[in-house]
DNA sequence: AGCACGCCGACT
DNA sequence: GTCGGCGTGCTC
């Protein structure tokens, strides 16, 4: 058999972004037979790396190497599919990497759908999309609407688009019975989605569907569409029930008329039906959903689809960030404050922040919507950084419901249920109207405090709440890592009753059909709707009122509006008053707003009721008297006097060991390097300071600026390479960290 | 992160 | 005698 050699006899070294986390790239040779067709940047290849196979990300193409050329391996093959990032990805994604200081490996390995990171390649068919028939019986269709409600809307909607996914219809709350029903009556069929590039400007715009807008709307619109062929960033400050749907939705539309593509970044509970449905029915267009729900083919579908520009609009989570869309024209941003933005374990991105560096490299405009905006994008917003949009007016019969405090400093309490609040969910419920019980899980680390006279334990020297640790029974300053013991007594009154901040609601949850025995109990949290379609049936049942009393977590805050809800309770805001995380009063806040604005309506107005010791406590009663604007400017003036963040840069290194002194070492070496602008908090003790057997610790590394942040950051990573404890740690970065717990 | 190599405790 | 515990070090 004859061999024909390559045409060049160059030799080629590429190097290669290998899925582990090193800050380095591996530089391997392509044998000759494997660059019959030149090799691209962005390529996938298969190599050896230890004893293993792995695919790694073709960066750079060279004909001569560094690296000693005997010790090179061979490229074994090359990934032959139609998927290879484009350029402006993967400078994207270099970018990410050199922002957050990630070892680039591991980004590209997180921006690539699982599917896509495995050696055995996946076998991609197209989705199987549904569609109307043409001629159908008009005496049938009146049939079926009057036997079967559900079906009609199914054929509705399935009627005002051109294929909707079988993932697509179940997060909309229908079931495959309804499908299967149409079906059969023969009024639907099936077929894939085509691979040909979709054009959709004809049919994208329904004009019938758009609702007027109010003069504050129309101008946001207007400005936008003003700048929207070259980047800008536009903060959408816009109360509950303002419309801020409606000027995302007008505001794409050029876009889309240009045949261009949007991308919708929504938190990770946020894609409710009712979103959802409201692009649908606005744009005959083909929409791409990813997020956690779908399974690993679904999401490459999605990936391949935006690739292909089959997708208008791809409406994602936190990953959706790395979509490959192919002609991007607009990103938005919905609840831009929304902490599942940022990714929390390994390599910690935060995709509103390089959803803005992705815009600006496209040169595209970036919305971000929120009622009640980060403290980071108020601050560009009022600096000038972004263009600066208020919605003051509420849309029609919108409501927000009015927080109240609730004393408890003197009550007797129930499983932290105190007799008022007690009260006033059985006189909701005997009212008919439904009531709220929100369970906001501590996440931070707390302070304790005494149950008789609410001394709280502070650092003399910082004037600051002590943080707990109690496995270690210390109570640990995290500004100055002063540490003492938990004290037997209160100094201030005696009392030997002292207990962390925001403790006793433990049982409360089993108690509360105890509590209230007459009433139907719903439980709404991550875990009861993990299943597609779950959370739209319970909706559905709350809103047919089978249910009174509501149990929710953080998800029911964000995106569902209950006009029958009419009470939400909070148990507990004392914990994030005191917390040493200084984002902790900004959560507690955009929390208490977003659940005031998700219950009640213009004639049965709702209210929220919030428990707590310190009824008196100044950014409280600024926050319930003024309103969350007020409160935030109130909270940056504290922040920028405290040059905290947004008026200072944090990076947060975490370092862990099976002993307690090795990642202490570790970090206290590294505070040994002095750097200009910045200072060390730490090490400390991480607030959850052992987990799975591991001690952890945590340095704080502020800068006055960003640029000496990841000067310092950089030759810290530099340094860490002779550092003695190196080998005994593992340890990673957090750039712009917001959960300083864990 | 894997994975191999290597040196010490309880078992077919 | 060996199976396997996880500490250590390496990966083009």
């Amino acid at each position: 058999m004859a061999v024909f050699l390559a045409i060049t006899s160059t030799d080629i070294y590429l190097q290669v972004a290998i899925p582990v986390p090193m800050r380095q790239l591996f530089t391997y040779k392509l044998p000759a037979e494997l660059n019959t067709n030149a090799v691209q940047l962005g390529e996938r290849v298969i190599v050896p790396f230890g004893s293993r196979q792995v695919v790694g990300i073709v960066l750079s193409i060279d004909e001569s190497t560094e690296y000693a050329a005997k010790k090179l391996k061979l490229v074994l093959s090359r990934v032959n599919d139609n998927f290879s990032f484009s350029p402006q990805l993967l400078h994207f994604i270099q970018r990410c990497s050199d922002y957050y200081h990630h070892p680039i490996g591991d980004v590209f390995q997180q921006a690539l759908p699982v599917l896509l990171r495995q050696i055995k390649q996946p076998d991609v068919e197209l989705p199987l999309v549904w569609l109307t028939k043409t001629d159908l019986s008009e005496e049938e269709q009146t049939t079926t609407a009057k036997r079967s409600p559900k079906q009609a809307e199914l054929l509705t909607m399935l009627k005002q688009h051109q294929g909707m996914t079988w993932s697509e219809l179940l997060t909309l709350g229908f079931n495959k019975a309804q499908l299967n029903a149409l079906e059969k009556k023969e009024f639907i069929y099936s077929k894939s989605r085509a691979v040909t590039l979709f054009q959709w400007q004809e049919q994208a715009l329904q004009q019938d569907n758009r609702l007027a807008l109010s003069a504050e709307q129309a101008l946001i619109v207007a400005t936008v569409k003003e700048m929207q062929a070259q980047f800008s960033c536009h903060l959408v400050d816009g109360i509950t029930g303002s419309g801020k749907t409606e000027v995302y939705l007008q505001a794409m539309e050029q876009i889309l008329a240009n045949n261009k593509q949007v991308l919708v970044l929504v938190p990770e509970i946020g894609l409710t039906p009712q979103t959802l449905s409201r692009f649908e029915q606005r744009f005959n267009v083909p929409i791409s959903l990813h997020h956690s729900g779908l399974n690993n083919k679904e999401r490459l579908q999605t990936w391949l689809e935006a690739q292909r520009g089959t997708a208008a609009i791809v409406i994602g989570t936190r990953s959706a960030i790395f979509t490959p869309l192919n002609d991007l024209g607009m990103i938005i941003v919905d609840e831009e404050h929304d902490a599942s933005f940022k990714q929390q374990d390994s390599f910690r991105y935060h995709a509103r922040d390089i959803a803005i560096l992705r815009a600006r490299q496209l040169d595209i405009p970036i919305i971000l919507g929120t009622a009640t905006p980060s403290f980071e994008s108020l601050q560009n917003a009022l600096s000038g950084k972004y263009h600066y949009h208020q919605l003051r007016k509420r849309a029609g019969n919108a409501s927000t419901a009015k927080i109240s405090l609730i004393d408890v400093a003197q009550q007797q309490m129930e499983h932290g249920l105190s007799g008022s609040l007690k009260q006033a969910i059985k006189n909701t419920l005997a009212r008919g109207e439904q009531a709220l019980i929100f369970l906001n899980r501590r996440g931070y680390a707390p302070a304790i405090n005494c149950q008789e006279c609410h001394w709280i334990a502070d650092c003399q020297r910082c004037n600051k709440a002590f943080t707990l640790h109690q496995g270690q029974g210390l109570l640990i300053c995290h500004h100055c890592a002063s540490q003492q013991r938990i004290p037997p007594q209160c100094p201030s009154c005696g009392s030997v009753r002292i207990k962390p901040l925001g403790q006793g609601t433990e049982q409360l949850e089993e108690k509360i059909g105890e509590f209230f025995p007459d009433y139907s109990t719903v439980r709404i949290d991550r875990d009861s709707t993990r299943k597609k379609g779950a959370l739209a049936k319970l909706l559905t049942e709350v809103s047919n009122k089978e249910h009174q009393l509501l149990i929710g977590t953080q998800m029911l805050a964000k995106g569902h509006h209950f006009p029958d809800v009419t009470l939400v309770a909070v148990l507990d805001v004392d914990g994030a008053l005191f917390s040493y995380d200084f984002r902790a009063a900004e959560h507690m806040a955009q929390l208490l707003v977003q659940v005031s604005g998700r219950a009640g309506r213009a004639s049965k107005p709702g209210k929220v009721m919030v428990q707590s010791k310190f009824p008196d406590h100044p950014l409280l009663q600024d926050l319930v008297q003024n309103g969350y604007q007020h409160f935030a400017k109130q909270a940056l003036i504290e922040r920028q006097q405290a040059l905290l963040p947004p008026f200072s840069f944090q990076a947060l290194f975490r370092a862990e060991a099976n002993y307690p002194s090795y990642p202490e070492k570790f970090l206290r070496a590294m505070t040994q390097i002095a750097f200009e602008g910045c200072q060390f908090a730490g090490p400390v003790p991480a607030a959850m300071g052992k987990k799975a057997g591991k001690f952890r610790f945590h340095l704080i590394l502020q800068a006055k600026s960003r640029k000496q942040l990841h000067q310092a950051v950089f030759k810290l990573i530099h340094h860490s390479a002779t550092n003695e404890w190196q080998s005994k740690v593992r340890w990673s970065i957090d750039i712009d960290p917001v959960d300083l717990s864990w």
